[in-house]
DNA sequence: GGTTGCGCTGGAGTGCACTCCAGCTCCTAG
DNA sequence: CTAGGAGCTGGAGTGCACTCCAGCGCAACC
């Protein structure tokens, strides 16, 4: 086994990007843009991350797929250059985006409400029989129509 | 008021842009790429939108905001050419779209507890008084921790 | 001892969804 | 009658976030 080399339960870039789901070419792109540490190698130049940078990338993801930028997730992690200090900025970083992800939430809802309607909607027509080619209502073309 | 001449309640470009939130340019883009029906002209050949398409246009942005594709969205406007026809075909795509946003709320919720429980991790830290430069863990460094 | 698999670097390329602009036409108000 | 504001077209440009190489180094297996 290869893996167990080094610093115990590290992962090399392959199995991050399987558990993670991020690509490696992402990974390795995210290092150099400053979202994810420097990442200890092997003897042969190789990444291998430990489970706090595993647990890390859970982060960056969540704060990625939540619509935080790129240039804001560096931000976050660079604060006192990388350093476990200025927790209060990092926590105001946070708690912002935490209302951001709320207000999300909000938008989805709705969202989804416009749609399940617009299901309805069509769920009516095609139970009234007006589906398919047959009986088309020329006149009543989608472009123009003023009807509910 | 210059508004009140021919379809009624139809509305200029901007005044659209002004009630969904998409710039005048989106609107116009949209439009080309067949997101939106060829609204109306006046004489001099203005977009006049009747209340009907602005309408359709909530559900364009629902359907982009929740991710559907550009490319996809246009798919659902052109099926059967426009006309008020193959309904099903849009009900189905339509379905396959709230099972997507079903699955966005559910990401947002695991993102958000990711999110609150790194929260709460900062907001011990800064409780234990471990804030700002003062008595640094120079050892501590987030990029090889593997404490909890 | 070749070839297969995983990983490396630096840099170029891609896809998507807008966004901007020049140069024009109307219309209204002063 | 002119100045400002809204809108028009076609096409070029932008920003973001990856994604894809070419060309290389190791290590293991057959």
């Amino acid at each position: 086994m290869a893996g167990t080399t080094g610093v115990a339960e590290s992962l090399a870039i392959g199995q991050v990007a399987e558990r993670t789901g991020l690509s490696i070419d992402t990974l390795r792109w995210y290092e150099r843009q400053g979202l994810i540490p420097l990442v200890e190698r092997t003897a042969t130049g190789q990444r291998r991350y430990p489970p706090s940078v595993v647990r890390f990338i859970a982060l960056v993801q969540a704060l990625r797929r939540t619509g935080m930028p790129v240039a804001d997730v560096r931000a976050f992690v660079q604060l006192g250059g990388g350093q476990l200090r200025h927790h209060t900025e990092r926590l105001a970083l946070l708690e912002r985006q935490e209302r951001l992800i709320e207000e999300q939430v909000r938008q989805l809802a709705v969202d989804r409400e416009v749609v399940r309607d617009k299901i309805a909607v069509y769920r009516e027509l095609v139970a009234a029989g007006l589906d398919c080619e047959d009986q088309p209502p020329e006149d009543a073309d989608w472009r123009t129509s003023r009807g509910s």
